[in-house]
DNA sequence: TCCGGCTTGGGAAATTTGCCCGAGCCGCCC
DNA sequence: GGGCGGCTCGGGCAAATTTCCCAAGCCGGA
């Protein structure tokens, strides 16, 4: 480790929207600790990015085209585990929220708050504490989150291939049909699934099988 | 206009989004010639603030919260036709741009834009010039010449807000409270999204929502 | 062996869907 | 002006689905 630490915070910003890194950029530096090293707008550019500059800290918003944010977390946090990985996104699911703790977040916080609250958080997660935003504090703590692991780890050999063909646009019945199974059984996972990802919405319910790369769209 | 010019462009943002607004200030205010004099979150503060302030340009990010952004710009126009809306959103479809337009934007700049492009068209708009970004442009020369249309050109500009909200995760409480509808129209809306588009399931739905660009998984 | 989890479905109440309807409003065309 | 068609907004009601509860068989592990 060099003497980084000392002088501050180095940062890696994510972000899709290059005004919007550049707005950040901007907010972060007028803190004076916080340096932004580098930025990338891709999951994959991320990656290489965390290998040339080994930031302290990645603020990365998972709602990018391509490969799954959720991935970029995994790929990174696989290559060094302490990294730091602060999630900042405009998206407030409780499944998200898992499903990035579960990859290997450290923080997960909303474009809502306050920039305040966001510089707060990314100190946070460098001295290795979790970090949220109060609304996603609320949001957890509404879904009474289980200390599990990714979303999809919860769930079983059949409740993920119903699921995939449920977030692929298939009907109950045709579900049912292709796993013989009876309509009330579809029904049921499908009511099992929701409860245990924490999805309140059918398109929730898409949205996570998408971003865990379960379907593509 | 030689005096407006050298006394630059006074700007109002409107974004729902704190930290983004505050990244955008800076990297317009860093131009010198634009001042952002006002700030708003919301369709009613947005107005309220143009109203206060009469800003020579309106930054707008229509995926707001509460009231269509899209009703934003048709009430200060209505207000004072003269106004220069410059609409600065993540979305790319084309039924939103025409939408945009139709309801008296002056430009349309996504969020994928380089800084430079977006003070650029502010700039364009101040002038009386109408702007957009090289995407958008691309979208919809691609839209004009597709003979059978986007699946989204059959809905009303109610539907695909709802069918936006709804892809987005949201649940029909929430649209209803978000627009202040009752539920009961919410879920007509619902159902005749899904008669007008053909899809047989929520999940299809939300897909063809993501393959329009509608919203991003 | 017993526990726990997966798989498969029944049952019943609550909710939503599917499809009908009408009313108000606005723009357009004759 | 008058009619026509569209969008918007919601009521109504039967049919379907969702939401939970439950039980039973199976299988792997402690």
């Amino acid at each position: 480790m060099t003497e980084v630490a000392a002088k501050g915070v180095s940062v890696l910003l994510v972000d899709d929207h290059p005004i919007v890194r550049q707005g950040y950029r901007r907010v972060l530096e007028s803190q004076g600790d916080l340096h932004v090293v580098a930025e990338a707008d891709n999951a994959a550019d991320a990656y290489s990015a965390f290998k040339a500059h080994d930031p302290d800290v990645v603020v990365m918003d998972i709602s990018m085209p391509g490969a799954s944010g959720l991935e970029a977390i995994r790929n990174i946090r696989a290559r060094n585990p302490r990294a730091r990985i602060l999630v900042f996104t405009m998206h407030n699911e409780a499944v998200l929220v898992k499903a990035a703790f579960g990859a290997g977040a450290s923080g997960f916080v909303t474009k809502s708050s306050e920039p305040s609250a966001v510089v707060k958080a990314i100190r946070s997660v460098n001295r290795g504490e979790r970090a949220m935003s109060d609304d996603i504090a609320h949001v957890l703590a509404e879904d009474s989150l289980s200390p599990s692991g990714s979303v999809l780890d919860q769930l079983g050999e059949r409740e993920i291939e119903i699921l995939r063909q449920f977030a692929g646009g298939a009907t109950t019945e045709q579900i049912a049909s292709h796993l013989n199974l009876s309509v009330k059984t579809v029904q049921n996972y499908h009511y099992l699934i929701k409860a245990k990802t924490g999805a309140r919405t059918d398109a929730q319910l898409v949205r996570l099988a998408a971003t865990c790369g379960l379907t593509k769209i």
